[in-house]
DNA sequence: TATGAATGAGTTTTCATTCAT
DNA sequence: AATGAATGAAAACTCATTCAT
């Protein structure tokens, strides 16, 4: 293909996480193959290499940015002025616009973000995990939680992406059985977690 | 090998898909390859082909095998004349012990229950189906549910995968950031989720 | 291609390693790939995977069969009956015999002879080792060797081994400075060779 | 076509040289990528390919430059004072310096002294070739040979290399078979060898 | 019914080399 | 004089699946 102007990697960094997260959402993780993510991002096989160490590099660079992008929507959806009740569902939505923004690593960040930086793409995975704390600490200081604030944000983080997670595989199967939308049904689902955990 | 007497083809699917669980449950699903089955169940390769269709079959048998398995496990851990809040923490339990059996399977479900038949393995899949609809008669029964029994179940299920899900998932994370042992923070959970469904 | 008739595997792997083995000769070891073999062969590369657990083992397989056929060469040369000076040459004509015919196995005797049996396809390399043995021992009887038997015969193959694999590799510097035939010039060399062990 | 030119370019080639001698002897030839030469050398890959044809080139520069060492070696190993006997196997250490100096070169030895100039590198090569010439001269009057001059010392060499690289290669089968240092080994072999060459 | 034999179609990764600037 | 950017070509190896017998 015609030389490219320089640019800075991270351009061609982004070209190509752009084009895998395409074809990730498209065809999944396995089935989609480094020739692949190359041939659709405009560049040969042997280019990816030079800007990712591998494939699962890839996605780790993805799955960092994304995390990123869950840390603005959250910011974007509570307020320290609005009620407790209105901030929790602010967050619920929050999560569910990053689903429909990134499909793919919504069920992804079960495997993905690990406390074992043992890696070797440890640089971004660290980074992953760091802004998912930094996320934890936001939401320990607006709901002012004291006690056990690390295992009511984990029991809240697991609850909502299986529900999250569940509705959006199983869409099908809830409109068969149930009348609801998948997004209403899902409202109703927030307001029974919020039940949870006031008082 | 030698010629088998002759046996009933189920007696030949069983014995292949006992091989493939406990590969699957030792290496994962991917990494077990179709000749790693055949040579754990002592057959040919091309044998598997008889009694399966394919390796995804293999899949769905198990899932269906294993969702009987859950149903038992739900009617061991419930009991009509005990307490609401007992029987609710009973299917908690039903559901962690499944997870403990069969923990391929638990991560799978979310992929393999689906109301869409159309795929060729529709048979096994359909009675997966059919089992995973008793329990859900099962419990809407137990608990005496009236409106939106399906809303109700189906987002029970969904937190309580979550929950169980995530702490399997990032035990190393829940040992690092508080003290719980894991099934010890499972408990607390359940709990909590039990406050989402009491009136 | 068409469906074989029932063979041993060893027709196979025989089969394979004379490919190999042509190859090696016509293109050297690191520039024969895989399905280079293969298509020589006359099967997949897929197959060759059947037969060997990989290059390596192919490798391996064939020094294992020079190292036979050199002690066959080396027991064909000598003989109790002759005196020690004709035992000697012999054992040098037997050298360049197996030099003749596996021209390759020659130059890679030095790196793939080994104690070290750490390797996976130690196998092989374990009876090459063997045969090894056993033709030194040969030696050891032969030539009543006493003092030093491992010393002796450990200087003599290095020489030997030395002398004609140089010759061969420098054939036609040796034409150029000299008016020798390579192979005359090595009887020579064998002769002042003998010097050196003869008491 | 390598023109030699001007003063500046060989202390770039030199450097380069130098990266990559460093480099094959910690991880061997082959296994040394360019990329990392020009790493190591602080020049970019492109660079490189200034200064050399390509990686073969850069060989024989390499080999060149060894050989300039080897014949220094020689000269401060021999002394036209000392008895024949002391310049044999002062040669003999010369050769076993040069292979501590240059491990790589040495097994390289047999292949890319060639009498063969064609190649495309005939400039580094026959240069090699010339300074290898140099050094049999200087052992033809060192040792004042009259008859047969070449083909001496052409065996001398190729038994001197057969076991200095046997040794090298099979230092630890030596060490379980006797109880020999290959060093201490080495040294009765120079002796054996000696026996060969006096009349 | 059972299988030995074979393979097509991949997979990820590496690396020497080129060339416009 | 120097290089950033790009890649063609190849490498070893894997695996689910087929089919004649």
């Amino acid at each position: 293909m015609a030389r490219r102007i320089k640019e800075e990697p991270i351009v061609h960094r982004d070209r190509i996480a752009a084009a895998a997260e395409a074809l990730f959402l498209k065809k999944g993780l396995r089935e989609t193959a480094v020739s692949d993510i190359a041939a659709e991002a405009g560049y040969s096989k042997a280019t990816l290499y030079v800007y990712f160490e591998n494939k699962e590099a890839i996605i780790s660079y993805l799955v960092l940015k994304s995390m990123s992008e869950l840390k603005v929507l959250i910011l974007n959806n509570t307020d320290q002025n609005k009620s407790e009740h209105d901030n929790f569902i602010g967050i619920c939505h929050a999560v569910l616009e990053y689903r429909d923004r990134f499909p793919i690593y919504f069920s992804l960040m079960q495997d993905h973000i690990n406390v074992d930086f043992t890696g070797r793409y440890a640089d971004d995975d660290k980074e992953t995990y760091e802004i998912g704390e930094s996320i934890n600490a936001y939401i320990t200081e607006l709901f002012d939680l004291k006690q056990n604030a690390f295992a009511q944000i984990f029991s809240f983080w697991s609850f909502l992406c299986g529900i999250i997670g569940m509705a959006s595989a199983k869409s099908d199967y809830i409109k068969k059985q149930s009348d609801l939308a998948p997004d209403i049904f899902l409202e109703q689902s927030f307001e029974l977690l919020y039940k949870a955990f006031r008082d």
